[in-house]
DNA sequence: GAATATGCCAACCGATCGGTTGGTAAATTT
DNA sequence: AAATTTACCAACCGATCGGTTGGCATATTC
C-alpha cells in the first residue's frame, strides 16, 4: 500500500479542530478534506459517512479530555484542593482555545434533538461527573458528591455560554475562583477515618 | 395589497419553533417556508437574508421570554421566594417544550464564534441576569446579587445540556429544587430597613 | 516478480443550499 | 376608475452539499 499522507492522530485532531470551530452541520466534508490535506473521496475511503467520522472524532476528543483534564483527579501526588483547582483551570484553558467553548456542549446543544451523538455525549458528561466527584469523596457521601460535581460542571457549561457570546474570559475566571473557594469551604471529614496523621 | 397569508406574530412563532428545533445552520429557508405556509421567495419579500430573518426571530423570542419568564420577577403580588421559584419553573417548562432546551444557549454555542448574533444574545442573557438579580435585592448588595443571579442562570444552562442529551427531565427538576432551596436559605435583610412589620 | 491489498484522487451524481427574477393578483390611494 | 403599492409565487441561478465511481500508484504478500 502507498504511504499515508497523514497520521491517524493528526487526522482526528484536525477534524476535531474544525468541528469544534464550526459545529457539526456547518462543517462540510470539503472543509475536513482541506484541513487534513486529503481529498473528499479520501475521507470516504476511511469513513463511510460524515456521522461515523464525527463519532470517531468524539471518541478521540473524549480520550484527550480524559488524559488532559480527568487524569488530574487521579494524580494523588497533589492535595485534593489543588487537584480540584487544576482540573477547572484545564477545563477553562480548553474552552478558551480559539474561543471554542466546550466541544461536548457545543455538539450537545446543536445535535441533541437529533439523538445521533447523545449516547456518547452523555457518557462523556457522566464520566466527567464521576471523575470530579471523586475529589469530593472525603467531604460528602457518594450520592451528594456526584450531585455536587454535576452542579459544578453545569455551572461551568453556563459560564462557557456567557464567555462564548461575550469573548470575555472573566466569566470563566470568576467561575474557577468561585468554585474553588466553595470547594475549600466544605469541611473535610477524611482525617476521621483514613488519615493516619501522627502515630498509633 | 392582497390579503396576508399569515400574521406576523404567527409567522415569527413558527420560524422560532423551527430554528429552536433544528438550529440555525441546519434550518433552510425551504424549511421555514413550509412551516409558515409561504414559498421561499415569499420569505425574501419580507427579509432580505436568512440572517436578518433570524435577527427578527431572536428579537421576537426575547419579547416572549420577557413576558413569560422575566415578567414574573416584577409581579409584586407574590412574595419574592415564590417569584423566584415561579421564574425557574417557567424557564424549565420552556426548555422542555419538545426538548428544545434554551433557545438563546442553542444559538449561542452554535454561532458564537461567527459573531453574528452575539450582541443580541449577550443583551438577552444580561437582561435575564438583571431581572433575576432583582429578587436578590433584599439579600445581597447589588454586585453580589448580579453575580449570584448569573451563577444560577449558568447552572440552569448546564442543566439544560444534561437534559438535552439524556431526555431526562430530572436534571432540570433537581436544578429548580436546589436553586430554590438555596434561595430560601439566604437570610433576608430587608425587614431591617424597609419592612414595617408591627407598629411604629 | 506477479498478485494483492491499500491510500488516495479526479470527476461525477442528484439534491439542496441561499438568493434572484419576472410576474400576477388583490387591496389601497388618488 | 386609473395608478400605485403590496403580498406572494413559479421558475430559475450558480454554488455547494453528502456521497459514489473507476482507476492510479505504491507497499506488502506470496
Amino acid at each position: 500500500m502507498p504511504v499515508q499522507k497523514i497520521e491517524k492522530v493528526d487526522f482526528l485532531l484536525r477534524c476535531w479542530e474544525v468541528f469544534n470551530r464550526q459545529g457539526y452541520h456547518n462543517t462540510s466534508m470539503q472543509d475536513l478534506a482541506k484541513a487534513t490535506g486529503l481529498q473528499k473521496a479520501g475521507l470516504y475511503h476511511h469513513y463511510p459517512t460524515k456521522q461515523l467520522l464525527m463519532e470517531s472524532v468524539l471518541d478521540f476528543a473524549m480520550q484527550r479530555f480524559r488524559s488532559y483534564v480527568l487524569a488530574v483527579a487521579a494524580d494523588t501526588s497533589l492535595p485534593v484542593e489543588q487537584r480540584f483547582e487544576k482540573m477547572l483551570r484545564r477545563q477553562r484553558r480548553l474552552a478558551m482555545l480559539q474561543r471554542q467553548g466546550c466541544f461536548f456542549a457545543n455538539i450537545a446543544l446543536e445535535t441533541g434533538r437529533d439523538e445521533i451523538f447523545n449516547k456518547m455525549l452523555l457518557l462523556a458528561m457522566e464520566e466527567w461527573t464521576v471523575s470530579l466527584s471523586s475529589l469530593y469523596a472525603d467531604r460528602f457521601e457518594e450520592a451528594d458528591a456526584v450531585m455536587e460535581a454535576r452542579r459544578v460542571i453545569m455551572e461551568y457549561e453556563g459560564a462557557v455560554v456567557f464567555y462564548k457570546i461575550s469573548g470575555n474570559p472573566q466569566y470563566l475566571e470568576d467561575f474557577v475562583t468561585r468554585a474553588t473557594k466553595a470547594f475549600r469551604a466544605v469541611p473535610s471529614i477524611q482525617h476521621i477515618h483514613h488519615h493516619t496523621s501522627i502515630g498509633i
